[in-house]
DNA sequence: ATGGTCAAATTTGGATGCAACTGTTGACTC
DNA sequence: GAGTCAACAGTTGCATCCAAATTTGACCAT
């Protein structure tokens, strides 16, 4: 991660963001000079940031001239989701052979961390206390065990296109999680098991377990988050 | 594919080239303004496919200032390899499903056009005849069934990545086949009895034959790829 | 000789301007 | 009334320019 965001980043981000909220609804057209103008900056970030989305799929160029959002349906969301299923198995079998030591044991600590957190939280749910900055701070975790899996790949490529499939569903992935785990005990304590596991497999280099793991495991995910929403 | 091609996409191919040419080494250090004079025209275009290129894995932020030729190992192309079987078949996978009956007959017109073009070389060949002009053919041939095949599964993200995955083997992958079919009559035919069936399983709706066939297809020809170099 | 510090030169990110091309609208003709 | 062509507005692509930040090299002190 860059320490400093260029212009460009931060377009990229606003625009995506702007796409995925519906504040620039599909089918619109999108303009460099429109954009810079709203974003208060030049056209050049603009075009990069532009280039960009378009490699994402979030925006297509109708003409050489004419570039609009594009119309994300449904069915597109979910065939992503599958690829990034396919993906994070990818990424495990890789994860297992080319992990080091430190990497795993990284592992192992911020799932140690996200226990402590879970516990933490049961206990002021018991309580009757709030829950929500503890729970951000787990998902914070979950999120960090992720890249430091994709971290174990060694293979940036990979973790580039599983960041790719990603784009359209995030936005609103986190926020369902939050809800979720929110309501449900036990939630993340059944997919904090199977992460367990993961490590496990991929301390025995046994990549074929990993990818069997982590796609059960993205798949389940998917699948309770669907439920929920 | 856009009509008329961009300074900025010329840049991007020429520099990608030059890359898997040797012509630029491996930890070499580039910037905006030498490739710009090497290519006489202005950083701006240049910055752009410099951008593509760190998408792409190919070259590498060492600094905020410092871009250099990433340093491919071979292992780190056997990865990319690995990865492109994986999206393969989910390309398959999504195929199955989302192939319309056109798409289809399609592919059977690529692979009759395929067999004509295969009995024509064996037919020249036996007679002493020079191949080189045909067996160019069939390799476009072999391209197109990929590219109708991927058009089939209507998700241009997960085709993007596949492409991606072959950035850095497809410059000599292409050589090294041309050869392999020139020494080797059946070489090609038992890839198009592989082709067949995965047509076969794709009219039929079945995804998970497709997924298995195509990934049988790709680590086979990987493998007798690797054997022939 | 080695390590640290400072300054100059190089480089990138961003802004601005211009030319070429495209999409559109309106008028004119059949 | 429909189709075609031309003019116009708008947009993109590229070049040039400028400022901020960084890399590099030299110089000094230890």
């Amino acid at each position: 991660m860059p320490v400093t965001e260029t212009l460009a980043d931060q377009a990229y981000r606003q625009i995506r963001t702007a796409i995925a909220t519906g504040e620039l609804a599909s089918g619109e057209k999108v303009t460099e000079r429109g954009m810079a103008e709203r974003l208060a900056i030049s056209p050049t970030p603009v075009r990069e940031a532009l280039r960009r989305l378009e490699l994402d799929g979030l925006i297509e160029r109708i003409g050489p001239r004419t570039v609009l959002v594009a119309a994300i349906r449904d069915a597109a969301i979910d065939d992503l989701a599958e690829v990034e299923v396919g993906l994070r198995g990818l990424v495990a079998r890789f994860a297992a052979r080319h992990a080091s030591a430190d990497q795993l044991d990284a592992l192992d600590e911020i799932l140690d961390r996200a226990d402590d957190l879970l516990i933490l939280v049961k206990e002021r749910r018991r309580q009757g206390q709030p829950t929500d900055r503890h729970l951000t701070a787990l998902l914070d975790a979950m999120q960090e065990f992720n890249d430091a899996v994709n971290a174990c790949a060694h293979n940036p490529v990979l973790v580039r296109m599983l960041e790719q499939s990603r784009v359209f569903s995030r936005p609103r992935r986190r926020e369902l999680l939050l809800r979720r785990v929110a309501q449900d005990d036990t939630f993340g304590l059944e997919r904090y098991t199977s992460h367990r596991a993961l490590v496990r497999a991929l301390r025995a280099g046994d990549s074929a377990a990993a990818e069997r793991i982590a796609i059960e495991d993205s798949q389940g995910g998917l699948a309770a988050l669907r439920e929920g929403s």
